[in-house]
DNA sequence: CTGAAAGCGCTTACAG
DNA sequence: CTGAAAGCGCTTACAG
């Protein structure tokens, strides 16, 4: 590989020249046609590690995600990558299973400089404590008391949507399913929306927590669930608001196989807003996030705290209903 | 943040030392455990950029692919991931859209040393020229004419599995309808082995190809071009094979939304054996890849490139068929 | 086994 | 504007 040197040879100048028009600083036009003319002949291409050392950036941010089983994330990730790229970051990709160890690797790197920047959806608590006023990071859907930036979309709102949907489309019983980490703030909210809602306007809710990991048996367990309640309390459920796609499609399936009309019977209504294989028809209606502008705000806000400009704590974009034919249409507007 | 001389000076040695008991060289066991106990104290971590510059390697991987809005690609990237994280590699991601562009910008890289490796699935044939034989890439299910490993399934065998249902199910008339790249290799060995299958075991078979990107209207070809063959020739195409799994979901709904039964009307199979939401139920019946092992084997194979062990040049993995509702059970076993 | 020193390929004040 | 030189944080022969 060509070195700097080489490059300062063949045009004949100094590397402090050649490294000056690598770098846009202004030198006269003929020496830095000499050296444009040498770095193509040579096919040069400056080190990013040997400027990295010195220069302290890297052009280079990592995004911290449990996993890329779940569609969200995959789809995040797609587009962050592409908003990325557009600024000429590259972007290095650690998936974390929720373990607070393999992201606390990335926590360092950013610290030492080997990467510019964070992005990272990260449930650990223990991640509050490595993180200083001045590590360039942006939070997903968690709201650091730090001073760390914070992209996320409105989850209460996608609550009181869900709880407005039901209200408007006549029912009076409606019902929440949840599951996941109780520590995502984010999640919290979505039950909160729904919860408080529902209250005002009067609908009965009742609610229900299936744990960390929906299993194969959390659809029986739901059925079961709602068998239960209408025989204790002669109610019947009319709709109910999940929190998350995977859970809502999951219990389609269960309640169609035991002869229950959806959305005659009873509406179901999720979260995300998932589409089959990613770009068919959605799984069921749904809150559905804004995938995209989520990925372009954050990287938008890791770019300003790597530049040390004043970076906005806390975006949150707007979510919206989608229908996906496990919902009747709303009798009134809105 | 500390230096390898801060460590070296906190432990009474000097840098060559602290450097030797970085890098696992014997050291006597006294300075040992003063440099281990300075760089715990010190919190120190080597500076992967310096000593990028020297030792020539990085422990970083990049993986090429075109996006991760297929679920294929998503849960390739998914695993690995996990596997360069337990061979103690990062990742960086390059989606490519199919354009050599951006991934050139890697190949470059890798020349470099910037990066110790690329893993890779790519269409363009341009990415060939600039393949050298000693450029650590391993290719996903395209076979280059270089000395490049390839890691792939038995896309042949995938074909071959499928026109043995049909025909196990008693189908006389079958249909093979592929979209997607025609320079994509693997794709065209699934073409072969279902075509060359039918006319052995005696089977009549149309085909049709629907252009690079399936789109909406698709289904409705596909739908319009099987009426249009019953009409001309008063043969019922009884088993349809597709070259992907999206394309045959969406002529599922297609053909159901028409009225006509699957699998009791027409059979159908699918390639990929994606779940919903990538860890429910199969969408349809389909051959299914091992995706997980696939990506073993990728990281395996880009490791021993790395570290210049004769890698296989070939490495093909077995696929299954996967069954998914939209076929029926065979006669004959096997 | 250990230390002093050269050198990896850049960038960046500093003179000129 | 330009060049010579120092230095970034490591690794690696080379003496000792």
């Amino acid at each position: 590989m060509a070195t700097i040197k080489d490059v300062a040879k063949r045009a004949g100048v100094s590397v402090g020249t050649v490294s000056k028009v690598l770098n846009g600083v202004y030198v006269r036009d003929a020496n830095r046609l000499k050296v444009e003319e040498a770095i193509s002949q040579l096919n040069y291409q400056v080190n990013t590690y040997a400027r990295g050392m010195k220069a302290q950036f890297t052009n280079t941010v990592a995004l911290i995600l449990p996993d890329l089983v779940n569609p969200f994330f995959a789809l995040l990730t797609n587009y962050v990558e592409q908003e990325l790229f557009r600024k000429n970051y590259r972007m290095v990709l650690c998936l974390s299973s929720g373990s607070f160890e393999k992201e606390q690797g990335y926590f360092a790197a950013a610290r030492q400089n080997k990467i510019d920047g964070i992005i990272g959806l990260t449930y650990s608590d223990e991640a509050e404590k490595y993180v200083s006023d001045d590590m360039p990071l942006v939070s997903i859907d968690r709201y650091y008391e730090a001073h760390i930036p914070c992209v996320t979309s409105d989850n209460y709102q996608g609550g009181v949507i869900a709880a407005r949907h039901f209200y408007r489309t006549g029912c009076h019983q409606v019902a929440y399913f949840r599951t996941g980490a109780k520590t995502a703030g984010s999640t919290l909210e979505r039950d909160r929306g729904f919860l408080e809602t529902s209250r005002e306007l009067g609908m009965e809710c009742v609610h229900m927590d299936f744990g960390e990991e929906p299993g194969a048996q959390t659809a029986d367990q739901i059925y079961q669930y709602l068998q239960e309640y209408q025989a204790n309390t002669s109610r019947v459920v009319e709709g109910i608001f999940f929190s998350s796609d995977d859970l809502a499609v999951m219990t389609v399936e269960k309640l169609r196989r035991e002869g229950i009309r959806i959305p005659e019977d009873v509406q179901i209504i999720g979260y995300d807003g998932l589409t089959v294989l990613n770009r068919g028809p959605l799984y069921v209606s749904s809150i559905r996030q804004p995938i995209q502008e989520m990925a372009r705000c954050c990287v938008e806000q890791v770019m300003r705290v790597i530049h040390h400009e004043p970076a906005q704590m806390l975006t949150v974009l707007p979510v919206e209903f989608a229908e996906g034919g496990t919902t009747k249409p709303q009798i009134s507007g809105g």
